[in-house]
RNA sequence: GGCGCGUUCGUCUAGCGGCCCAGGACGCUGCCCUCUCAAGGCAGAGACCACGGGUUCAAAUCCCGUACGCGCCA
C-alpha cells in the first residue's frame, strides 16, 4: 500500500509545540516508508483563520526541516494532484458529498436555534445527563419544514448516528476502543453558515487526499467514532488511525502559553537549531527499544515506528531541549555555526571589520560551550568591544601587588616574540614565570583578564593567538592604564 | 455529568511472566582532567514500578476494582 500521511492545521494562530510533534511524526513514517507527506491548511474556522497564520505555520515546519510533498506554495496557493489543499478552496467538493447524504437520508437539517440548543444543554445539566442532541429535527414532517422554511429559519446539517451498537476504532497506538453509538449524537457536519465542520471535511480531505495514516493528537480520539460513521454512510473504507499522547507542561497541564514559549519560531528565536528540535520532540512520545537519545537525520527516520509511540502523555523538559541542543552545535561544522549565529550577532551589533579576528576563529574558540545560539555574542564579543574590566576580574585576577609589572613585561616579551603561535606563546609565559619565581596560575590570571577584562572565557593562548599580537599588547597596555587609574 | 485514555527515578523512557531488590538519557552531587568557564572521563544519590485485591511455583509485566490526571462531548 502506498504511505500517505498529513498534517493538518487549523490557521488560528502559531505553530506550537505540540503541532510541531504531530507534523513531526506523520513526516517521519511517511519518509520511513518512502511515502508521501501532505500538507493541508484546515481554515473553516471563518472567524479565526488568517493568512498571517497560514504563512507563520509554514515558516515554522519548513523552518524544522520537514518538507511536504503536496500542499500549500504560500499563504494561499497550492499545489500537487488531491489539490487545492486549502479546506476553503474546497467548499464544492463537500457540497456533493453532503448532497450525496441528504439524498440517501443519512444526514437532515436542523433548523434549532442557538437560543433552544442551549436550553436542551442547560436541561441535561440539569437533569445530570450527557448533554447531548435530543434529535428533535431529525424526523421532521413536510409541514414543518416548509413552515421553517417559509419562516426564513436557519438550519444547520445533522449527520444522523445510528442509536444501538458500537463503534469500534482500531487504533495502532491504542489498541481497539469501542464507543457507545447510542451515546454519540447526530454531529452537525455543516454550519449554519453553510461551512462544513472539522469532522465532515477532514474526513472528506482523508478519502479523497488517498491518506494511509491519520496520526494526529490524542484530543481527536473521542471523534473518531463520528468519523468512521462517515466513512461508512459514503461507502469508503478509513484510514488506519494513530492517536499521539498529548504534551504537558511542567506542571501536568497541557502544554500552553502560560508555560513560556510554546510557538516553535519562539525556539528559533531561543537560538535551538532545527535538527535538535526535531530529535528532542521525536522522543516526546516515541522510544526505540534501548532507549537512544541522539540521531542522525538519516538514523531518527529509518528508527521511527509507531510501536515505539507512548500511550502516556510527555512533559517536555526544555532542560534536556537544551542539552541536546548543545550536542547539536557541537557536531556542526564551524562554517554552518557561523551562519547558523549570524542573525543573533547581528541582533547584538557583533559585525567585525577587516583586521580584527574572523568570526569562525573567535566563534571556533568556544565551540564546545555553546548551548544555544543566543549564547554566542556575549561569549565572543569581548573581541569586537573596546576593552572592558568587568568588577569580578579587576578583584580576583588583577588585584594582586605583581600585577602591574607582569603586565608590563608581559607587553615587552609579546613585543620581542618572533612567532605569535599558541605553543610559543604558551612557553615563553611560562618561562617568564618560571624565572620570576611565580606560579603558573599567578601570571595566567591576570593575563587573561587583562586582555578579555573576564575571568572566564576560551583556553588562553589560543585565544592569544587567534587576537594576534598587535591587538594582545594594545589591550595589556591599556589595562595597565585602567588599573593605575583605580576602579571605575 | 457521561464516555474515552493514561499512571515505571524530578523529567523523557527501557521493560511485553522468571535475566529486574528495575536499565539508559537529561538534570543534580562528588572526583579526575585543567590557565578560567565549558566539554570530556569516572563515580554517586534518585523509582517500595499510583493504590488495593486476585491469577501463578513466580508479576512492573496478566485480570478486576479504587484513586488521581488528562481528553472529548457543551
Amino acid at each position: 500500500m502506498k504511505i500517505r500521511t498529513r498534517f493538518a492545521p487549523s490557521p488560528t494562530g502559531f505553530l506550537h509545540i505540540g503541532g510541531a510533534r504531530t507534523a513531526l511524526f506523520n513526516w517521519l513514517f511517511a519518509r520511513k516508508h518512502k511515502g508521501t507527506f501532505v500538507l493541508r491548511i484546515e481554515d473553516t474556522d471563518e472567524v479565526r483563520s488568517t493568512e498571517d497564520s497560514v504563512q507563520a505555520i509554514l515558516d515554522s515546519i519548513r523552518w524544522l526541516g520537514l518538507n511536504w510533498d503536496e500542499g500549500p506554495k504560500d499563504s494561499r496557493l497550492s499545489e500537487g494532484p488531491y489539490g487545492p489543499y486549502f479546506q476553503m478552496q474546497r467548499l464544492d467538493i463537500y457540497k456533493k458529498f453532503l448532497d450525496q447524504l441528504m439524498r440517501d437520508a443519512k444526514a437532515y437539517r436542523c433548523y434549532c436555534s442557538k437560543e433552544e440548543l442551549d436550553e436542551m444543554r442547560r436541561l441535561a445539566a440539569l437533569e445530570k445527563r450527557p448533554p447531548r442532541y435530543d434529535g428533535r429535527c431529525r424526523n421532521l414532517t413536510d409541514h414543518q419544514k416548509k413552515e421553517y422554511e417559509a419562516a426564513g429559519k436557519k438550519y444547520s446539517i445533522r449527520f444522523k448516528m445510528p442509536d444501538s451498537g458500537t463503534t469500534t476504532v482500531d487504533d495502532l497506538i491504542r489498541g481497539k476502543v469501542s464507543f457507545e453509538n447510542n451515546l454519540l449524537q447526530d454531529f452537525v457536519i455543516v454550519k449554519t453558515s453553510g461551512v462544513p465542520t472539522y469532522n465532515f471535511a477532514c474526513v472528506i480531505d482523508d478519502h479523497l487526499m488517498e491518506i494511509s495514516h491519520v496520526i494526529r493528537g490524542d484530543e481527536h480520539l473521542s471523534n473518531t467514532p463520528s468519523q468512521l460513521r462517515l466513512y461508512e454512510a459514503l461507502g469508503w473504507t478509513p484510514p488506519a488511525f494513530a492517536h499521539l499522547s498529548m504534551i504537558l507542561g511542567p506542571d501536568g497541564a497541557k502544554l500552553s502559553k502560560r508555560h513560556g514559549a510554546t510557538s516553535v519560531l519562539e525556539y528559533k528565536n531561543e537560538g535551538f537549531i532545527p535538527g535538535a528540535l526535531r530529535n528532542y520532540l521525536a522522543l516526546l512520545g516515541w522510544a526505540t527499544k534501548n532507549s537512544q537519545d541522539l540521531f542522525s537525520y538519516e538514523e531518527l527516520i529509518s528508527s521511527f515506528d509507531i510501536e515505539g509511540c507512548q500511550k502516556n502523555p510527555a512533559t517536555f523538559d526544555n532542560a534536556k531541549l537544551t542539552w541536546m541542543n548543545g550536542e547539536y552545535i557541537r557536531k556542526m561544522p564551524i562554517s554552518e555555526l557561523v551562519e547558523a549565529a549570524k542573525p543573533f550577532l547581528d541582533e547584538a551589533g557583533i559585525r567585525p571589520s577587516s583586521g580584527l579576528t574572523s568570526l569562525e576563529a573567535a566563534i571556533s574558540l568556544e565551540h564546545q560551550k555553546y548551548k544555544k545560539l543566543t549564547e554566542i555574542p556575549a561569549l565572543i564579543s569581548f573581541f569586537y568591544q573596546p576593552l572592558e574590566i568587568s568588577p569580578v576580574a579587576r578583584e580576583k585576577s588583577l588585584s594582586a601587588p605583581e600585577v602591574p609589572s607582569i603586565l608590563g613585561d608581559l607587553s615587552s616579551l609579546f613585543e620581542t616574540m618572533s612567532s605569535f603561535k599558541e605553543k610559543e606563546i604558551e612557553a615563553s609565559v611560562r618561562q617568564y614565570a618560571q624565572q620570576k619565581g611565580f606560579k603558573a596560575g599567578q601570571v595566567f590570571h591576570p593575563l587573561r583578564a587583562a586582555v578579555s577584562g573576564r575571568t572566564d572565557g576560551p583556553t588562553l593562548f589560543l585565544m592569544l593567538e587567534v587576537m594576534g599580537r598587535d591587538e594582545v599588547i594594545k589591550r595589556l597596555k591599556e589595562s595597565s592604564r585602567l588599573l593605575a587609574a583605580g576602579p571605575a
